[in-house]
DNA sequence: GGGTCACCTGAACGGTGTTCAGGTTAGGGT
DNA sequence: ACCCTAACCTGAACACCGTTCAGGTGACCC
């Protein structure tokens, strides 16, 4: 708060005029990063959707500093961040999976993907390392999503 | 600090002398809550004994307030924490997983445990609502390992 | 011209982790 | 018996943090 009001050139209590809190701020960020790292969103079998999306909201979350706690943060508060999470529930909710499936599958992911770059972040290395084991995983859980959608889901991607 | 300082009977700047940080306190916390929350280690199929390990490691995260951020923060900082990784890293292993995927696999696994805690606790809400949730999703992943292990490995599940 | 509203200041409050110089006390070596 | 070392602790301070609040300033509208 107070260096953001000093490279304003401001007084740290004049942000409170704007935002009612840093928690609101940080929500209004969370979405902020979200609109900025979004790209086209091309129509490809539900896996390849799926991991384009996750691979997406990594990239969003590691390009700013704690960039996972932030999104965490606002989409737990319910103050922002939840695009990603709906969106790859309705990817999954348009293949074959019941409504159910769809929210904890998406909820899946995005913990994976939250906890894969929470503990990247909090170790403090930067760079790419990482990345293999983040597809790897990613794999892993789109396999094991594969299952719960009937052969049928299966068969398209 | 001052708080536990205070429930010492003891003025804050005294617990430097007994850790060098509130980081490195935390990192003996994180093992301290593995420790009491570390169950009997009965010899199951490789599924229930990840299963098993994981409930293991949800409880003993959600039993503490912001238990989830002190034992990832712990782990990602090498201060501590890294037994139940290590654990599944090996039962994968020793049930036909390869090196990489061993470790990778369990990483997955403790991502998801912990963004699953961290999400329910930055939300505040207690009890054991998401239950269910985290049952299925554990199954999506154990699930995904499987396919990932060869066939010998799923037939002795 | 008066009133309202958006915007900002400046000071303060209560909180945080941490440092440091100095004081006390117990135990061991000579 | 003496000193000395080491463990342990105090008290004050430092530099930060988010937040509140009374008050000031300017523009805009009736």
């Amino acid at each position: 708060m107070r260096r953001l009001a000093g490279d304003l050139g401001v007084q740290p209590s004049a942000l409170y005029h704007h935002v009612s809190s840093r928690q609101e701020l940080l929500g209004a960020v969370a979405d902020e990063m979200l609109a900025r790292g979004r790209r086209s969103t091309e129509v490809l079998g539900w896996q390849d959707e799926l991991r384009l999306a996750c691979v997406e909201l990594r990239d969003t979350m590691l390009r700013h500093r704690d960039g996972a706690a932030v999104l965490a943060a606002a989409r737990a508060q319910g103050v922002g961040g939840t695009e990603p999470v709906s969106r790859m529930a309705a990817v999954l909710a348009f293949n074959g999976a019941d409504a159910e499936l769809a929210r904890v599958g998406a909820q899946t992911l995005f913990h994976f993907v939250f906890g894969h770059v929470a503990d990247r972040q909090a170790a403090g290395v930067a760079g790419e390392s990482g990345d293999a084991d983040f597809a790897v995983g990613l794999a892993i859980v789109l396999r094991g999503l594969e299952t719960r959608l009937g052969p049928k889901a299966a068969d398209k991607s």
